[in-house]
DNA sequence: CGGCTGATTGCCT
DNA sequence: GGCAATCAGCCGA
C-alpha cells in the first residue's frame, strides 16, 4: 500500500462520458439535480490514482429565497462560490470534521447548488477503501461526507471549476437513470417550502443515504 | 433494526 | 454562544 498508481487501467474517459460542459448547470436547480442522478464525479489525485462515483442521490439548494440555503443570508466568504458562475465546486466544513459537496447550478449570482449525498464507487475502489477504512463497499460513498471522503475532497477544493478535461475534479455523463426510478422527496429540516420535494433518489439503489431528518441538538444540563 | 448521542471546529448573530 | 446540508458507535428490543 502506499506506492503506485491505482485505478488508471479501469478508469478510461470513455467508459464515464463525456465531461458535462458549463451549460448543463446554466439550468434550474431541479433539472440539474434530476440529471446529475447517474452522472460520474471523478477526482485524480497525481501520483495517487483516481476514484469514480456515480451519483445516486442529490438534494437541491435554491439559492437566496431558500431558507435552507447557506446563501438565504447573503453571500459570505464561505458561500462565495454560490454566487459565482455555474459548474464550480462549492465544498464547505460541518460539525467540525465533515466536508459536503456542492455543484452551482442556475445563472450566475442566483446562488443556487445541488448537494451530492450519495452515490456507487464505479472506480478506484482500493483508494476509495484506504480513505473511508472500515467502511463496506456499500457505504463508501453512501451519505454527503462519505462520499467527499471517499473522493478524498476537502476545503483547497472549494471554488474548482468542474466543467474542464483538464481538472482534477470532474462531472462526467455516466449513465443516467431512467425517469421510471427517479423519486423525489421533501427535503431534511425544512420548516417553509415543505411541500416542494427538492430531495432526489434512485428507487431500489442500495447506496442512497439511509439518514433520517435531523433533529436539533438538545443543549446539555448542568 | 431503530433510536439516541458525543465528537469537534468554524461560522454567524 | 449556539448550532451546523453528519457519522459512527452504543444501547435496547
Amino acid at each position: 500500500m502506499g506506492s503506485g498508481r491505482r485505478g488508471g487501467a479501469a478508469l478510461t474517459a470513455k467508459s464515464l462520458g463525456r465531461v458535462r460542459p458549463r451549460s448543463f448547470y446554466e439550468r434550474p436547480v431541479l433539472e440539474v439535480a434530476r440529471d446529475l442522478l447517474g452522472a460520474v464525479v471523478v477526482h485524480t489525485v497525481p501520483g495517487d490514482g483516481a476514484v469514480a462515483v456515480r451519483l445516486t442521490e442529490v438534494e437541491a439548494y435554491a439559492g437566496g429565497h431558500d431558507p435552507a440555503s447557506h446563501a438565504f443570508r447573503g453571500q459570505t466568504p464561505r458561500n462565495a462560490v454560490m454566487f459565482g458562475p455555474a459548474g464550480h465546486a462549492y465544498v464547505y466544513f460541518t460539525y467540525g470534521m465533515h466536508y459536503c459537496m456542492n455543484l452551482v447550478a442556475g445563472s450566475d449570482g442566483h446562488a443556487s447548488a445541488v448537494l451530492l449525498r450519495a452515490g456507487e464507487v464505479v472506480a478506484g475502489v482500493e483508494l476509495a477503501r484506504e480513505r473511508r477504512t472500515g467502511a463496506v463497499d456499500r457505504d463508501l460513498a453512501r451519505g454527503p461526507a462519505r462520499l467527499t471522503t471517499a473522493l478524498g475532497i476537502g476545503r483547497e477544493h472549494d471554488g474548482l471549476d468542474v466543467t474542464s478535461a483538464r481538472s482534477p475534479l470532474q462531472v462526467r455523463r455516466g449513465s443516467p437513470f431512467d425517469d421510471a426510478l427517479v423519486r423525489w422527496g421533501p427535503r431534511v429540516g425544512v420548516s417553509t417550502a415543505r411541500d416542494v420535494p427538492w430531495r432526489a433518489w434512485v428507487n431500489g439503489e442500495a447506496t442512497v443515504s439511509p439518514y433520517r431528518p435531523h433533529v436539533p441538538k438538545k443543549r446539555r444540563q448542568g
